[in-house]
RNA sequence: GGGCAAGUGCUGGAAUGGCAUACAGGCAAGUCUCAAAAACUUGUGGCAGUCACCUGCCGUGAGGGUUCGACUCCCUCCUUGCCCACCA
């Protein structure tokens, strides 16, 4: 008997599933396709994280599946290399990303190899590959002509000590950068943009059919963040003359008449209860003022002169800060109500966000949490016109509303949907004196103010959406080139298409410059250039774009990869030159413009492999990306599809999340709480079936764990007993396992099975490996049964003691050869090496353990001759008596219940009903 | 403040209307051993009853409801975690 080393047994396995390249995804094959993909990792320097592991093991269980089944699947692997933390870990160790990276990619290959993962590995890509970046700067290029990218001025977060502009998650809660630790500023510095907001509708719409999360549906919804509403317009005018006597022939009376407001509500039904204007210190009509474009009182001027460039040097997160209490200066000039002709103030005040809506609200103070903080710190007048029931709108009080509700409930706004408080303004706007004769709720009231607004033609109804226009330029070296030219005469061109890909140049130096630009502006036979257009002399864009370019389409390149032909550019197909004058910009090429060659070969050559694999059926990833990155491919498809270049509108048809993996602690891991567990060490140990099996089995496969090193030795204890159980079944090199004789196993086998095959298309994984537990369980108690009968039959004394052959034949008429080998192909999928190593060496297959059939559960097997049925009195199980499936009658089994003692003493001499439910349960309920 | 997920033994968890605690870990006792480890066997929700055998009651965050029957469905609340957040 040979002990359980998983190593050796490990190691050799490893090379030879890549001789055979066993999971080769077959391009020509007519059996069913199915994608599974898992999120392809970012190759740091550490090497793989147990939480890939576990990433990695659900798809791989899933690929290896749904392979028996016979299925032709894609499972494929990438490198998401480019990006920032790949470019710091560099700047750290003092290299070159373009030299660290392939180092980091080799960890990771070796790895995942080592665990087992079934990958095609022709299919092998990195991101940062000048090969596969071609084709994302190509799609930029789409997706330019296309009009979707735009370049503006944006504001970048900016750290003045290092001189650079920053990304966003390297700005510290506090506002300071995490490098140098000094305060960050905001800087506006020209971008490239996504207009993303342009399909806001549609990735809304369009996440309706997918069979994703629930949580990171309402995720998605939530970050666009609709919201329907109204905006109205209120027009600018000099205030009440009472109040500004020295005004009445100011300049303001001639300027401000041609200047209105638009404001967005989600609530125009308190639009009665307005008392102020208030813009966001961004606002046009700010930048008008301070121009001097609108002329108002020098005082009132410097204050928001002020304002406004204090506000600016504030960060987004020190602005949205909750507790921070409202600030705000008034600029002197009024706005109109359109509904009841009342002038408000205008307020400039930074709560209100600039990038949202129309950068102004009106203020409700009675209404709304926000403009009611901000009304009591300023004193502005505070009006109510609703109550939240109609037991206050006595007809006595119709013309006091407001005053009256404010006395009794002044301390607090009220913003939920009530009644209308009875106003004669109301009365008038709608031109009917019994407007109020029946109380009007607020949400009927909202309704007919916006179709009223809209009859007027001073608002309409209005959606605004809390997505934002996607920046997608990044002032730093590690990412792909934007493949755009700027010519002084011409403006921005693209790049032709046969001087992709626009390589990243290698150079020594790639960190910051300290002149915000981006480290590339610094190579000069990089930026200098010829215009595309005009043949005039031009610079080259120098920023590059962000991490996620890459991973927006990298599932689509799966499907028509092949690594070998982007290794050995000579079978590349070269590109036709450049036709003389490019497409103007913001126009939709024609797809069948065969003009353009990698049009041509994107669909003569990819199209059919896109059509074939596409999409994706299984997705499976971190939660982390609910968002960003999930919602940018959807985009880019979205695009993708404007462009005819996908038939198809959606990339992910279903995707799962595993859960995080924590440390023993319960805390992230991380190297300063010294609390990383490395999976090299624990495949070193016990085997990658065993941290496999460890990490499925812990808990659902969505749900968060704590590493138990305890716990791991669960999964290893069980495959050793797997291994003794088919290895000491042969001792005496005999193929026959050392089997009981009987029935019960073979139908616990067939119920594993069933349940096995069922909990992996659900991602049960941690059901799954429990059933199979207990089919061990009870293999190993029916030898100790069968033992234990061999014994008493031998001390009997009545014949020979059998010889060890005889008795294994004896007892094997009904389990054999043929369920243990049913019960390994069940188990493949989870601890490929050791199934393999017993299914090749055991039983002497030649094939494949893992290119074998699914296992068909027998139905004729899972009959169970006997059922038990439990009996309850009022609710409560009292006894199970067992029944055959044959007398699964009332009677049968109520006479059976009747005849235990303990159900006699409970309805001795008493009525009874009885609820029975065939094959569950009966319910005895005595009263 | 908004959204989502979750709350079950000492621990990870199982059961999606029908025997609560499967499976695993831990712990305890035992077998083997000079000893230890490994392996194997047995036990392991709480309380009570002359607690070894047996028996009863309680028990899935709290409280209500629906049902013959609720961890599971409904309502109210509490707690924890995650995501978003001055979004008008």
């Amino acid at each position: 008997m040979s002990q359980y080393i998983p190593k050796t047994i490990e190691e050799p396995l490893v090379e030879s599933w890549e001789k055979e390249s066993s999971y080769k995804a077959k391009d020509s094959s007519s059996s069913k396709k199915l994608y599974v993909l898992p999120m392809f990792p970012y190759p740091s320097g550490a090497g793989l994280h147990v939480g890939h592991v576990r990433n990695y093991t659900g798809t791989d269980v899933l690929a290896r599946f749904f392979r028996m089944n016979g299925y032709n699947v894609l499972h494929p692997i990438g490198w998401d290399a480019f990006g920032l933390p790949a470019e710091n870990a560099a700047v750290k160790a003092k290299k070159n990303p373009m030299d660290m990276v392939p180092d980091n990619i080799k960890t990771f290959q070796r790895q995942m190899k080592r665990l087992g993962f079934s990958y095609d590995w022709s299919r092998e890509f990195s991101t940062s590959d000048p090969e596969y970046y071609k084709w994302t700067q190509w799609l930029f290029i789409q997706f330019f002509k296309l009009g979707m990218l735009y370049k503006k001025e944006m504001p970048v977060y900016y750290c003045e000590f290092c001189k650079t502009g920053l990304a966003e998650e390297e700005v510290l809660p506090n506002g300071t950068h995490e490098r140098c630790g000094k305060p960050i500023v905001r800087k506006t510095l020209p971008q490239w943009v996504f207009n993303i907001t342009a399909y806001a509708d549609r990735l809304l719409d369009d996440l309706e059919g997918l069979d994703w999360p629930h949580g990171i549906l309402e995720m998605q919804k939530n970050w666009i963040g609709k919201s329907e509403g109204a905006e109205v317009r209120f027009k600018l005018v000099s205030g009440p003359a009472s109040e500004q006597p020295q005004h009445k022939n100011s300049p303001c009376r001639a300027t401000c008449q041609q200047h209105e407001i638009k404001v967005f509500t989600t609530r125009p039904d308190t639009l009665f209860g307005v008392t102020a204007v208030v813009l966001a210190p961004e606002h046009e009509l700010v930048k008008k003022i301070l121009k001097n474009h609108i002329k108002i009182s020098i005082n009132y001027y410097k204050d928001i002169q002020k304002y406004v460039e204090q506000a600016g040097k504030k960060l987004d997160l020190q602005r949205t800060d909750l507790n921070k209490e409202k600030t705000g200066v008034p600029t002197g000039l009024f706005a109109v109500n359109p509904v009841n002709g009342e002038k408000v103030p205008v307020w400039v005040a930074d709560y209100v966000l600039g990038y949202y809506g129309y950068g102004a609200v009106m203020l409700v103070p009675a209404h709304d949490d926000r403009d009611f903080a901000f009304a009591k710190k300023y004193g502005l007048k505070i009006k109510y016109v609703i109550s939240k029931n109609t037991t206050l709108l006595r007809p006595a009080e119709r013309d006091y509303g407001g005053q009256v509700e404010q006395s009794k409930n002044g301390s607090k706004p009220y913003t939920g949907y009530g009644y209308m408080i009875p106003l004669k303004e109301v009365e008038t706007f709608f031109e009917d004196s019994r407007f109020f004769k029946n109380p009007v709720s607020s949400q009927d009231f909202h309704a007919m103010v916006v179709k009223k607004l809209e009859g007027l033609h001073i608002g309409k109804r209005q959606a605004q959406y809390k997505l934002r226009d996607w920046i997608f330029s990044r002032q730093r070296y590690w990412g792909e080139p934007i493949p755009m030219v700027h010519c002084e005469k011409c403006g921005w061109s693209s790049i032709p298409e046969d001087q992709l890909p626009l390589e990243l140049p290698y150079i020594k130096s790639y960190e910051p410059p300290k002149t915000g630009e981006s480290p590339l502006s610094q190579v000069k036979s990089f930026v200098k250039t010829t215009c595309p257009n005009c043949g005039g002399e031009a610079r080259r864009e120098t920023d590059t774009m962000p991490n996620w370019a890459g991973s927006c389409w990298y599932f689509l390149a799966f499907s028509f990869w092949d690594k070998e032909k982007a290794n050995s550019k000579s079978q590349i197909p070269r590109f036709a030159k450049a036709t003389p004058g490019e497409p103007s910009p913001k126009k939709i090429p024609n797809p069948n413009n065969q003009n353009s060659n990698l049009f041509g070969i994107w669909n003569l050559e990819f199209g059919a492999s896109i059509k074939k694999w596409l999409p994706v059926d299984w997705y499976v990833g971190g939660a982390e990306h609910a968002v960003l990155h999930l919602l940018y491919s959807r985009f880019w498809v979205k695009m993708l599809y404007d462009l005819k270049l996908v038939s198809f509108k959606e990339p992910f048809l279903r995707l799962r999340n595993q859960g995080m993996v924590l440390g023993p602690d319960h805390q992230k891991m991380s190297k300063s709480l010294g609390n990383v567990i490395n999976p090299d060490d624990v495949v070193n140990e016990f085997g990658a079936d065993t941290i496999r099996i460890y990490e499925m089995f812990m808990a659902p496969y969505n749900q968060e764990i704590a590493w138990s090193t305890h716990a791991l030795q669960g999964g290893y204890r069980f495959l050793k007993r797997v291994w003794n159980l088919y290895e000491k079944g042969i001792e005496n090199s005999d193929l026959r396992i050392k089997n009981p004789e009987t029935k019960e196993l073979n139908l616990k086998l067939n119920k594993t099975i069933k349940k096995v095959t069922k909990d992996i298309e659900e991602l049960k994984f941690n059901t799954a490996i429990a059933a199979m537990m207990e089919f061990i369980n009870e293999w190993e108690k029916q030898i100790q049964n069968s033992k234990f009968k061999i014994q008493n039959y031998n001390s009997k004394g009545k014949t020979k003691k059998p010889d060890n052959n005889g008795t294994i034949q004896q007892l094997n008429n009904s389990f054999s050869t043929y369920h243990a080998k049913r019960f390994l192909q069940i188990l493949a999928p989870f601890a490929p090496f050791i199934t393999e190593e017993i299914w090749k060496n055991t039983f002497k297959e030649k094939a494949s353990i893992h290119l074998s059939r699914w296992p068909q559960v027998e139905e004729h097997a899972l009959m169970d001759p006997e059922v038990v049925i439990p009996i309850q009195v009022n609710g409560k199980v009292r006894t199970v008596v067992k029944i055959k499936h044959a007398d699964m009658t009332k009677e049968s089994v109520l006479e059976a219940a009747l005849k235990d003692e303990k159900i006699q003493k409970y309805v001795k001499g008493k009525s009874c009903k009885i609820h029975f439910v065939p094959g569950r349960i009966m319910n005895l309920i005595v009263t």
